[in-house]
DNA sequence: GCTTAGGGTTCG
């Protein structure tokens, strides 16, 4: 998600010198000492426990799964990955997690699909067993003796249509060398050479479906653009349909590999050469990150991921995304895309094909209806009458046919350019057609031969956010015939599109109707705005308006939940409430710095103000029987009541330390360093409360191990006291999301954040503890914005909004909204129970 | 063997 003002993001990334890192991911054939040493000997993953003598042994297997590098204090790294062994009949996969400068050389030297072997591991419990299935325990890779060795992958087979670019340069070139390109180097389309192969993101400003060339070819040629604002062509030329890029739209984004830059009448063009290959993604911000190719191996991390967030953006920002029209808004003489089922086709002659078509909405127009014998259709020849009235003919010529030969009904298509003709009535109509009913403005549809303007047709794969979208409209229209149905007029079916009505009549109407389920708590006395109205006022006023909720980020709502300092106005993300999932840091991330943590116990004398102990950790089985744990308790906290509520507790994994949180009011993990007593790195908590944990500021903390400063008078300690004493800057956890508001005059970006616990009626600590509190947040979305419902069936707020002046990524002023004072009410039916 | 296309609305 991406906000602008008024939180800033912190971009966690280290610094470490490189020149200065002892090599210790050797790359198999690149020189001296990179070979296993012969000492060593293998053992299976099946045989891993942690009685497994680590120390002369290897695991090896392929690299199923590379995650993120995670940068944590301290300039140091944390990457997790999955390996599988490939050689053994029931195929077995384990998790490994690297530390230090190994983890950074491994994100950079390793590629999904590489073979390595490690050594120097020692074996941790895999604290995410029950959720991923795989192996109880994990591979710990850290300290100096950890090492890794990778092989590249197999060469592919030589049928095998979809090599990928890492599979050919390592084939092709020295492991060494094919390394260092492994991290490709992007170029932005303002610095373009000509002469030089360069790899490139863009957004698609202008595209044509391949087609064939005279050559010998299918071509595509593209038009692309990025932040330096150039619009830059290229061409694909390629036999393999698999080849090209699979571009949906305008404003779609594509990453394109080795492409050669060439002049042309003055102009940089790019052409593909013979290691091009190409990812496209939807273009429109909150859309899954899904790449688009026919390859089966394509390498895509992080920084590809942030940079297509940032693509999405500055889109938006530019207006370079274009929407569709559906068939209700197409205007006679109109060229334009739409988003369609194919419900029925049939061959009129050898120059056109006749292509039946719906997207839930009805055409304003009267129609023209292609008439043609039924035993050449393919698909349904009638439909009910109710169906028919949404049901578009579609006329395609010359080149289309072809295309139009490869669709099956049921496809979900775009089709490119579509004319929407206006047919005289004066003029009749040629034989084959008719009228739906006698009228003026018959609308006929065709799509013209040739590829001008993008013109032709796509199949759209069913899961793209275009046909869910489309589903969604489709699936509120009734499906039998009946007078409700004939009652639908075209203002709903309009609404359903969320296409404004544009006459003040409408927009009354539609303020007036439907439930209203929030009320607001503020005394402003101010009147009810429509959107538009806001939108024309000035920052730094507050504004009541009554809404529907169009859409929301975060769909993942735990992505919603932050770290918030209030001193440094940094937004962290969270680590992850437990069940759910969270990219960084998550569960197993912090695990691993509890195991990292208790590794190697250095010797340690306790602060004069501590006394340490021994503490059992009750064990849950035979197999796991409870072991001793040292604790330091301060003598402070020693008398009768509260004696047992604040430990020290070192050497403990997380899984332990849960356990003992749920038994005493105050722990606190710590390490030895250097012969005293530190915290763990800031990604862990610095204190565990039963089922809350509490964050601190990794910019604003000062943390040490220190007395708390025992207040006279005072019944208990808390939170904040324990943060003062070990100098952490406490983080608090906050909801912040983005809603697209709608009325029938538009719509608006607002942020919930401030506003957000009284909005949910929760706070965010207990969504961040508790499943039911997250539960609940997931059914009101759900009741807001119902999946699969149409724009009517979705509840009316009453909200107090204010608008302020923040600042779009570029830092250029920009009017932003926050909801505040405002509480959902939801009516009791909703109030399902959790279980 | 190393081109093909290099956008810019229509027969119907």
């Amino acid at each position: 998600m991406r906000i602008t003002s008024p939180c800033q993001f912190e971009t966690k990334r280290g610094k470490t010198n490189r020149d200065a890192m002892p090599r210790r991911v050797m790359l198999q054939g690149a020189g001296p000492g990179d070979k296993v040493p012969a000492h060593l000997t293998s053992v299976p993953v099946s045989l891993i426990g942690t009685d497994t003598d680590c120390s002369d042994k290897t695991v090896k297997g392929k690299v199923v799964r590379k995650g993120p590098l995670v940068s944590l204090a301290s300039h140091s790294f944390i990457l997790k990955a999955v390996i599988q062994e490939e050689d053994s009949s029931q195929s077995a996969s384990i998790n490994v997690v690297l530390i230090g400068e190994l983890a950074e050389e491994f994100s950079r030297a390793v590629n999904q699909g590489d073979v390595v072997v490690v050594s120097g591991f020692s074996v941790g419990r895999s604290p995410t067993v029950h959720k991923d299935g795989l192996h109880p325990f994990n591979l710990l890779l850290s300290g100096d003796t950890a090492c890794v060795y990778v092989s590249p992958p197999p060469p592919p087979a030589p049928d095998d249509p979809s090599t990928s670019m890492a599979n050919q340069r390592s084939s092709a070139l020295p492991a060494q060398v094919s390394r260092m390109t492994e991290a490709p180097k992007y170029s932005r389309l303002g610095d373009l050479k000509a002469g030089s192969v360069v790899n490139v993101y863009g957004v698609v400003v202008f595209f044509k479906q391949p087609f064939m060339s005279r050559g010998t070819d299918l071509c595509s040629t593209l038009k692309i653009t990025d932040q330096s604002d150039q619009k830059i062509a290229c061409t694909v030329f390629s036999k393999k349909l698999e080849d090209h890029p699979q571009i949906f739209g305008v404003g779609d984004i594509v990453r394109l590999h080795n492409v050669k830059v060439t002049d042309f009448k003055n102009s940089v063009t790019l052409m593909n050469t013979f290691r091009f290959s190409v990812l496209a993604f939807d273009g429109a911000e909150g859309d899954p990150l899904e790449p688009r190719t026919s390859s089966r191996s394509f390498h895509l991390d992080q920084e590809d991921r942030r940079t297509v967030e940032e693509l999405r953006t500055w889109a938006a920002s530019q207006g370079l995304l274009l929407p569709t029209t559906p068939l209700c808004a197409a205007q006679p003489k109109d060229y334009f895309d739409l988003t369609c089922q194919l419900l029925a086709k049939a061959p009129m002659d050898t120059t056109c094909t006749l292509l039946r078509v719906w997207d839930g909405t009805r055409c304003a127009h009267t129609q023209l209806k292609v008439i043609v014998e039924p035993s050449v259709v393919d698909g349904p020849t009638s439909f009910s009458a109710a169906r028919e009235r949404l049901i578009a003919d579609v006329l395609v010529y010359d080149n289309h046919v072809e295309s139009a030969r490869q669709l099956k009904p049921g496809d979900f298509l775009r089709i490119y350019n579509l004319r929407a003709i206006p047919m005289s009535s004066k003029a009749p109509p040629p034989a084959s057609c008719r009228s739906e009913e006698g009228g003026r403005d018959h609308l006929g549809f065709h799509l013209h031969g040739g590829t001008a303007f993008s013109r032709g047709i796509r199949v759209l794969p069913e899961n793209s956010p275009a046909v869910r979208e489309l589903k969604r409209v489709m699936e509120a229209v009734p499906q039998e015939d009946g007078d409700d149905f004939s009652e639908m007029n075209d203002s709903l079916l309009l609404e359903v599109w969320s296409t404004p009505p544009q006459s003040p009549e409408a927009e009354a109407m539609e303020v007036s109707t439907g439930v209203c389920v929030s009320e607001r708590s503020c005394a402003h006395d101010v009147g009810p705005l429509s959107l538009s109205e806001v939108k024309r006022l000035h920052p730094g006023g507050v504004h009541h308006v009554r809404v529907q909720l169009r859409s929301y980020e975060p769909v993942r709502l735990h992505q919603a939940l932050k770290l918030y300092c209030s001193k440094c106005s940094s937004i962290w993300y969270t680590p992850r409430p437990p069940g759910l999932r969270q990219d960084v840091p998550d569960d197993e991330l912090v695990a691993s710095l509890f195991s990292e943590a208790s590794k190697d116990p250095e010797p340690c004398c306790p602060p004069p103000w501590a006394l340490s102990g021994q503490v059992l950790v009750p064990g849950e089985s035979v197999a796991s029987p409870g072991r001793s744990l040292s604790v330091l308790l301060s003598t402070d906290f020693l008398c009768e009541d509260t004696k047992r509520e604040l430990i020290f507790l070192a050497g403990a994994t997380l899984e332990e330390t849960c356990q003992l949180a749920a038994g005493y009011q105050h722990v606190v993990p710590v390490r030895s360093s250097g012969g005293h007593m530190t915290l763990l790195d800031l990604s862990a908590p610095f204190l565990l409360r039963g089922r809350k944990r509490s964050y601190g500021c990794k910019r604003c903390s000062e943390a040490a191990v220190r007395e708390p400063a025992f207040v006279e008078g005072a019944e208990r300690i808390d939170e904040k006291l324990i943060a003062e004493a070990l100098g952490v800057e406490p983080l608090q956890f906050v909801l912040l999301m983005k809603m697209k508001l709608q009325d029938a005059t538009g719509v608006l970006d607002v942020f919930l954040w401030r506003g957000a616990e009284s909005f949910f009626g929760v706070a965010a600590e207990d969504v961040a503890a508790n499943q039911e509190a997250q539960d609940g947040i997931r059914q009101l979305m759900a009741f807001l914005c119902p999946a699969g419902g149409s724009t009517a069936q979705r509840p009316w707020m009453d909200l107090c909004l204010t608008a302020y002046q923040g600042e779009d990524d570029e830092g250029r002023p920009q009017t932003c909204y926050q909801i505040h004072h405002s509480t959902v009410t939801r009516p009791a039916s909703t109030h399902s129970n959790p279980a």
